[in-house]
DNA sequence: GCCAACGTTGGC
DNA sequence: GCCAACGTTGGC
């Protein structure tokens, strides 16, 4: 079971159009390194969902519901994938980037490294402690 | 709205 | 194969 991230701006497809949809596809990546790390994941897998734009944190958790498959909204359906995602929880307090990048042990994150890429993996140290700093008031 | 970072394209 | 030009992403 791996974790991962993935973002999005939500005035095009957001955590609320996955929670509306039940089951949404994750489409539309056209990045290579992004492609080569989604075509990495299972089903059972934990993706964090961000947004991207105005606000900038994790606001949830899903779950992997399919193998990846060619993305039907992509010229070359060869080259690029999709998955399906389903959501699992929406977190109480959502992090944000400023608290990722202030806290030396979130600060090596992809997001703050490589901050274009909009699909990655998450240690599971990493996950634990986001999820933990979610449940703080 | 601006701009830095990054990726892609195309001329040579 | 190099690199300049251009386009896009996304934080600020």
């Amino acid at each position: 079971m791996n974790y991962w991230l993935v973002k999005t701006e939500p005035e095009t497809y957001g955590w609320d159009d996955l929670v509306r949809e039940g089951e949404g596809r994750w489409d539309g990546v056209r990045n290579y390194q992004a492609r080569n790390f989604m075509k990495e994941m299972m089903p059972g897998d934990i993706a964090l969902v961000y947004h991207s734009g105005k606000t900038r944190e994790i606001v949830g958790e899903a779950k992997v519901v399919t193998t990846p498959y060619p993305d039907p909204t992509a010229e070359e359906p060869d080259t690029w994938f999709a998955v399906n995602l389903k959501a699992l929880k929406r977190w109480e307090n959502p992090v944000d980037l400023a608290f990722i990048k202030a806290h030396p042990e979130l600060s090596g994150m992809k997001l703050v490294t490589n901050s274009r890429l909009s699909v990655m993996p998450v240690s599971e140290a990493h996950f634990i402690l986001l999820q933990q700093q979610s449940q703080k008031k």
